[in-house]
DNA sequence: TAATGTGAAAGGCTTCACAGCC
DNA sequence: GGCTGTGAAGCCTTTCACATTA
């Protein structure tokens, strides 16, 4: 398939799942999988995970399956994991501090460049690796480290001036852990994460409710 | 529309951000609010708005609006949102401290059951307001409190074997924090979070890449 | 007049099914 | 025989557009 054409963002959404898998499976010296196992250990369908590759411009060899290392290559640089990626965080509380400590973003491809709070207090603290800084030296962070990635973490009231100041610092890509909706720009691309959202749709699953007393 | 009628899964992912924006009109004294403004708040489109509110049973007035405090209710209601919903965090790391800590559960009608770890060192430890027990208990906490919402955030590697002890445990839903797909039976609800994943789905969007090199 | 409630149209995603190839 | 690659069908979701009603 060309490169040419355009990735769905359903699919995007679903490349970092396949590398998670291909890295098990390479760190298992296995060296071929084909769609099914694929879909097996993502739990898709497998002429899903087939379409998906395509996309990427990854290709198998019928009666046989797909090269694992071919696929790490093409999923992956798809997802830009060739570059770090520098990370801003704004927000420094409970949730910006365990996020600025998970040592999971450094083996994804992702640094964090800075970390941000508007409370003097915080400022100069030491956070993991880096230091706080204070929320009016983003611009000149996000411009001399060409982020083009920011991690919300403030409170719900905080997050849409801090949304305003990212995008106006040059940032592109926001994700957004404040429990609110964000209006930002559709040239901007946005991820929400909300624990309590989350939670909030498992509990309308529950088995049917048992009169309230 | 009738209460028998199925609401789509992805209408109820949308009940929880109606939700937040409805309490925050509350907040305001505002009492009457419209489709549209509501699809402005929360970044809909009005149709789908006025659809997902008649999932719920929700009415407004033509020519008016909807009733905040109904719409509120309805909601809520939908959401399971009067009963409060106990839960059980598996997973005593950074990231499990952090969620057992955070505050902003409670208000939203959950209550932290219990915490849960392997690691002896770390059993009896006080985290929040509860104490972390031994994964051996959980079948028995999960039994005597009625939890059926489970928390994952364990290490990538322990996470299949922790949810199988949840489902077996008698949990019917599972928010998995760990860094790898799940696979769990299809009448346990199951949702992911990956930092890391929805990174790389934002590191996708980087606008069109220097030449490396 | 202003906004709801909802069929119908449009668009997108998933699954099926099978031709094509190793 | 087995698996990829992909058109076609089916399903689901969103958006449009307008009749309806306070």
């Amino acid at each position: 398939m060309s490169d040419r054409c355009r990735i769905p963002e359903t699919t995007v959404a679903r490349l970092p799942v396949y590398l998670r898998s291909l890295l098990r499976l390479a760190a298992g010296q296995e060296r071929i999988v084909s769609s099914q196992r694929l879909a097996q250990l993502t739990g898709l369908h497998s002429a899903r995970v087939r379409k998906d590759l395509a996309y990427v411009g990854a290709s198998g060899t019928r009666g046989v399956g797909y090269d694992v290392a071919h696929l790490l290559d093409m999923t992956g640089r798809e997802l830009r994991r060739s570059q770090e990626t520098p990370v801003v965080i704004v927000g420094m509380g409970q949730l910006g501090r365990a996020l600025a400590g998970y040592g999971g973003l450094g083996s994804e491809g992702f640094r964090i460049a800075a970390l941000f709070d508007v409370d003097r207090a915080k400022v100069g603290q030491q956070v993991g690796a880096a230091t706080v800084r204070h929320l009016d030296e983003l611009a000149a962070t996000v411009a001399t480290e060409d982020c083009v990635i920011g991690v919300l973490a403030t409170p719900a009231a905080a997050a849409q001036s801090a949304a305003d100041a990212l995008v106006a610092a040059g940032v592109r890509a926001i994700l957004n852990f404040a429990p609110t909706s964000l209006a930002v720009g559709c040239d901007v691309w946005l991820r929400d994460v909300d624990v309590s959202v989350e939670l909030q749709i498992l509990a309308h699953h529950r088995l049917p409710t048992r009169p309230t007393r």
